[in-house]
DNA sequence: GAGTGGTCTAGACCACGCA
DNA sequence: GCGTGGTCTAGACCACTCG
């Protein structure tokens, strides 16, 4: 009597509310299909070629509601698999006024987190780093890059670049940064951060995991010691989906108008 | 002999590099005529159908190329007139450790900055708004949104709510909200600012003018009174490509922001 | 009105996953 | 091997901008 066979919708023709593009029309129907329940995280939507038969429109409609969806993370596509109402993912809370390193705020937390080097040497610095860093003419520069890890789940690229006066050998360093920075004394106090939103590129995409142009948070991180030298610059993504950063703020005295110095 | 109308890339044939689906070689092809200067921001691109043409390529393709270098804001597109090469925007900073008001901020650095209002009245408030607010039972909450705007390029989106008590008429609000607040003694002194990376949807890019899918920070405020009271509670949307958040961050007590240096 | 981007179609072939 | 999404085409009409 009922179709069963992975048809959550049925198989009766779809009926979109008039108005507007058909594939807006489309994409509200799924949305509503979502959110009426129809259909939960996991599930997976009928085929494109099925939907475009029963709403009676093209493929090339179908893909165009489908992929706006994806843009939305509200739908993931596995090629050759299938396309499925995106899961719901707990998002991460990371403070924004006091400092610390990503390994040893997820320990706080009790998270597992691994870590897969993509980088880790010493370079040729760049003039960008050179300048920030201060760094003495052919002086080298220190480079680890990391992509962080919960379970299986990416969560962030970091790269971060320190004097290699400061890490003069970076594949020495086991788990976190800044508890290795800590030994030699040179663990920063104190840090200048800039957050803003991006689309992420292509290469990023395929590291976190996300669909090209997913909204991604970018934040370039300056460490100072105690002494006010700079001691790391650190350029991360951090994906949209899974993670909130929180900071507290105050009336009165900016402090420092978080210039440098 | 040489076309100058308007054709910045001359009037020969598009060759692309070999290697991978078709779009990606064009999006690469527009990239690298961008990077090598060829054509700069501002500058119009050949019509979809001329390039279709020259690449030797469906307009599809084409779409498809330059769909994916509007994405990640490298160009603009205007119906009816052209795709153009995006103009390189001023981004705009600021503090995370400081409250401030968005048109106080904006004063103190002297940007011309207006607002539209969306939204303004006394409302019936929605669970929500009643748990964050403390709402009293058959209490109603003022909601103020506001379309905020640097000459004529939209920044953000705010939507504020507050209990009636606080703002019992809300119309009577000329330009800052804290300024207002601060008239009758409820100007708050401390928030918990939830920050992330998210893409926006159809109807927010419309009010901000970029289009659907780019990356914008989506910011939740909590604000307190002295007294401890949850005076506000505002989402905002900004721009990703015109907004940085700046944070200064310490070592050591998180419960205590930022003071002596 | 000429030219631009925006939408849409019907049909084709390829690359991937999974049983 | 079959069904899925991924890419691509040639051609059509609409909606908008601008001289």
């Amino acid at each position: 009597m009922t179709d069963q066979s992975g048809n959550i919708f049925g198989d009766g023709p779809v009926v979109l509310q008039v108005g507007g593009p058909l594939y807006l029309q489309l994409k509200r129907w799924v949305e509503d299909a979502i959110k009426r329940g129809l259909i939960k995280p996991g599930d997976a939507l009928p085929s494109e070629r099925d939907l475009a038969l029963r709403a009676d429109v093209s493929r090339v409609t179908v893909r165009k509601a489908v992929q706006h969806l994806v843009q939305e993370g509200v739908l993931v596509q596995r090629h050759g698999s299938g396309t499925f109402v995106a899961p719901e993912t707990q998002r991460v809370e990371q403070s924004l006024s006091q400092l610390t390193s990503f390994s040893e705020d997820m320990a706080r937390r009790g998270m597992a987190v691994r870590a897969r080097w993509l980088e880790r040497g010493l370079y040729l610095p760049s003039p960008e780093e050179t300048i920030i860093l201060g760094l003495g003419s052919g002086e080298r520069v220190a480079r680890i890059s990391r992509l962080r890890l919960t379970g299986d789940v990416p969560l962030a690229i970091e790269r971060a670049s320190l004097s290699s006066s400061v890490l003069p050998e970076p594949l020495t360093i086991a788990d976190s940064l800044y508890k290795h920075l800590e030994k030699s004394g040179n663990r920063p106090v104190r840090a200048i951060q800039r957050i803003r939103a991006a689309n992420i590129p292509e290469d990023d995409a395929h590291l976190l995991e996300v669909p090209v142009g997913s909204a991604v948070l970018h934040i370039e991180r300056i460490s100072y010691l105690a002494t006010g030298r700079v001691i790391e610059f650190t350029r991360s993504t951090y994906r949209g989906d899974t993670y909130d950063f929180v900071a507290e703020l105050r009336l009165g005295d900016p402090s420092n108008g978080a210039r440098t110095p």
